[in-house]
DNA sequence: TTAACTGTAACATTATATGTTACGGACTGG
DNA sequence: CCAGTCCGTAACATATAATGTTACAGTTAA
């Protein structure tokens, strides 16, 4: 499905904050753990931001935080924070309006979807970073 | 998620050869309905004949049938002809491995990730082609 | 005032999906 | 067996989006 990575990556930047309880990271910081570049970071700081999960201060010792705690942090709200858009798109071009099937079958489809996407966030309503940031500490398997 | 539109063009062959109920339609017959190129189609055909979904056959007067009754394949089915990997991507560089985060962060996320995708699996796995078609035939609201 | 930050624009790079052309080989009906 | 259909697939072109990079203005702390 050719998925962005940026699920994975905002997940992983709140988990870095929570586990830094408190302490304002900077997108240099956060940078080196995700192995990539600060600005691709305040690129997602931005966008987490705008969704009411970071907060970011600038200048001279600034850094990002959590807005809210961990717990209350699901990762259907990460999902949707940085993840623009459907999981499943409509073909490019649109399919020929002459042909009876093919005049109905998106907008068939696209109730189906809806519900497949509805129920999926309710799944991911369910995990909070607090359930990761365990994850993380426990000695769990590999 | 900018996701491919694979699956979408996948059901709308399929419903439309349901809707022909066995007629072998050409690939330039169904690219006309979805609007394409007919190689994109028989790219499709492809990956739809090796999961078993369809059957072509090749020379004059040739075409694609459907290989099972449309009340037989599901949404899950052709999601897993079509859409090749997962729908939750990992970063492309890995993370920093110095970085009590970073180490594990990845793995904790798979197993909640995998289990999403499980259920939304179970999910498509119940609306069917059959199902689409339905809605096609059906004086539905636009 | 300097140095450490964020925010953001602009551009480069890369990955991937999709579209297109071309042609070999299979099959059908004269 | 010849001509016309049709699939399978390689090879290449194009489009789109994600990610990486450089640069710099504006903010803040010391």
């Amino acid at each position: 499905m050719a998925a962005s990575t940026r699920f994975s990556v905002g997940v992983h930047i709140l988990t870095l904050l929570a586990h830094e309880d408190g302490r304002a990271l900077t997108s240099d910081y956060i940078a080196g753990s995700v192995n990539t570049n600060p600005v691709v970071i305040r690129r997602m700081l931005a966008l987490l931001g705008k969704a009411g999960l970071v907060t970011s201060t600038e200048g001279a010792g600034g850094g990002s935080t959590l807005a809210k705690r961990p717990e209350r942090i699901a990762l259907a709200d990460v999902y949707r924070a940085v993840d623009p858009g459907t999981l499943f798109a409509e073909s490019r071009s649109d399919p020929n309006p002459l042909c009876p099937v093919g005049r109905s079958v998106h907008s068939v489809l696209r109730r189906h979807v809806e519900q497949f996407e509805t129920r999926l966030e309710k799944e991911m309503d369910e995990v909070t970073i607090a359930d990761v940031l365990k994850g993380v500490r426990s000695p769990a398997r590999k």
